[in-house]
DNA sequence: ATTGAACGGTACGGTTCCGAAACGATCGGA
DNA sequence: TCCGATCGTTTCGGAACCGTACCGTTCAAT
């Protein structure tokens, strides 16, 4: 069972949401910090720089960096890999998962106002 | 006709499409930019700075520097009001409407992938 | 003609991000 | 015990963005 969009239903979710978000001006993650963060919360873990850095194609201090700033919002945090000490684990935090479901909340409203 | 999506659906849409554009960095645009960018091409003309400051709810020199950045990109174009030459009306152009049309078609793509 | 309001743009100092390169810490095999 | 490879982080100069405040133009009403 697919999700069937229509074009001018794919865009208007998008911009619902967009709009939505800027106007709480909630976080204001980038696309990048949001890409790190829905796959942090929704792909099995465990999650190294390396390995995010790898699936989302980019370098390792952009994941370092997008790791500090989410880490002083709370929506992440690091551990240490006590089995190889030179890999960082990332891992969910309270804060993150209820702002990933808040998220999720607001695209599901979004698309379930959509017009046909 | 609305649509209809579970939380966990509309979450990996959402990462997918975003993950899909970081690894293709197309623009890059942020959140903020991509609202406008949207609003501009989906809501009725006419669309001026200070509307869309408005519908966003961000100051003047937001739009402002947005519009020179997706003007850089040729995502977007700017002329005067002929009949209230106070006004900058912002308008789409065909880079900008390709643009738009590709990214719908990457959410639509993601959607059609999507697990139940 | 003058004035006040409305419009978009600009100047400013500060913050954040960028990519490339170098760094220290850690692991594992010779 | 080295020593190369693999981690994540830091540094660097440069670019982009932020919000506040101010500026020049244009309109409309007096």
């Amino acid at each position: 069972m697919s999700v069937i969009l229509r074009p001018s239903q794919a865009l208007r979710l998008w911009q619902r949401v967009s709009v939505a978000e800027v106007r709480a001006e909630a976080h204001d993650l980038s696309l990048r910090q949001m890409a790190i963060l829905l796959t942090v919360y929704l792909d099995p873990p465990p999650h190294t720089v390396r390995g995010l850095a790898a699936r989302l194609g980019v370098t390792k201090p952009v994941v370092t960096r997008a790791l500090d700033t989410m880490g002083a919002m709370k929506l992440l945090s690091r551990h240490r890999d006590e089995k190889d000490r030179r890999n960082v684990l990332v891992r969910r935090t309270v804060e993150g998962a209820l702002y990933v479901e808040r998220f999720g909340d607001g695209i599901i409203a979004a698309a379930a106002g959509l017009p046909m």
